[in-house]
DNA sequence: GTGCCATACTAACTTAGTTGCATATATCGA
DNA sequence: TCGATATATGCAACTAAGTTAGTATGGCAC
């Protein structure tokens, strides 16, 4: 029950079709959930049969019509529930550190690579997290009430797309020495 | 895929019994992987019915006899193949990161109260990594091959939930400011 | 003598995620 | 004008993952 959990809080934040949550998914909400746009035109139809959800049929010209889907009452009240209901640390699955852990028996050259692949790609989702913390958080000392619960969110993507960066950096050296 | 590469790397490291293994994944390995029992051993069955491990059952006097499984070298083949393909980054899932995107429809308090929560767990976690670490690895300039892949991936984990645990702290002043 | 923990594993069920396909319109570049 | 990209939604079938429950033995503590 966690995609819905992750959906009915990006709906909170603004309603949107299901087109533009994939898109979402794809983008800043991938940081802390993910899921592909089956997934998620799927789970929307359940969570409108269990009325967490409304849809409005927009017409439009052009293009295909499209549905906006807007939080409930009882969807609101439900991920409040949720919300307020306290929870371990979500398990992690990191497949690099599964290689890494089984490392020895592949070349050193390999794990390198396969770190320096993987340095590049933290890089580039560091330089997007910046980015949008320059755009829409330039002063973290005047954030509204919703804002401030994103931007600490962001905060987190910074620091652990950083605190990966440092470590491959430190693994690829304790390789190469 | 990835529950079996996760447990061909665990018994790549040293042959176990599907109960070993449940152990394994419920303390170090579940830094990076987790599983249940009952994952393991219809996984376990899988891997044995597609030859990339061998079972061995030992007979035991006063409790129920066990399999051992070793990595065949059909599954040493399939373990180090899949290392050496290029991988991207791991997708993450978090709820703590969810609950506080959508953080403003609950109060403050008591999302402060998840926040202090969540950093009792992982100041937890990080003194288990970190005795692990003193037990295993006190000299980190005299490891083996094996062993240095196991610091590595050890000295993520304690980066990992020192930067939890820093984030918590910073969320918890933003929020109580 | 019952309750709990450790060992060791199985069966059945439910949810999540992947793959492939299908539909339709519009814009833009080669 | 052909193909790629973006908008916009969805079904069907399948595989993987996760949950809940149960089986069996032995030891220890209270």
């Amino acid at each position: 029950m966690a995609l819905s959990h992750a959906i009915l809080a990006a709906l909170n934040d603004c309603a949107c079709s299901g087109y533009d949550l994939a898109k979402k998914f794809d983008g800043s909400v991938g940081f802390f959930w993910n899921a592909t746009h089956q997934q998620i035109y799927r789970e929307l139809t359940k969570l409108e049969e269990q009325s967490h959800i409304d849809a409005q049929l927009i017409h439009q010209e052009h293009r295909p019509d499209k549905k906006i889907y807007t939080l409930t009452s009882k969807g609101e009240e439900y991920l409040r529930s949720w919300i307020e209901t306290p929870s371990t640390v979500s398990p992690l699955k990191d497949d690099l550190l599964v290689k890494i852990f089984a490392g020895s028996i592949a070349s050193p050259e390999t794990i390198v690579a396969e770190l320096k692949h993987h340095r590049i790609q933290h890089l580039e989702t560091l330089h997007t997290y910046q980015a949008i913390a320059a755009q829409y958080f330039p002063d973290r000392l005047q954030l509204s009430h919703v804002e401030r619960y994103h931007y600490i969110t962001l905060r987190q993507g910074i620091r652990i797309e950083t605190e990966w960066l440092a470590w491959c950096a430190e693994s690829i050296e304790l390789l190469e020495s």
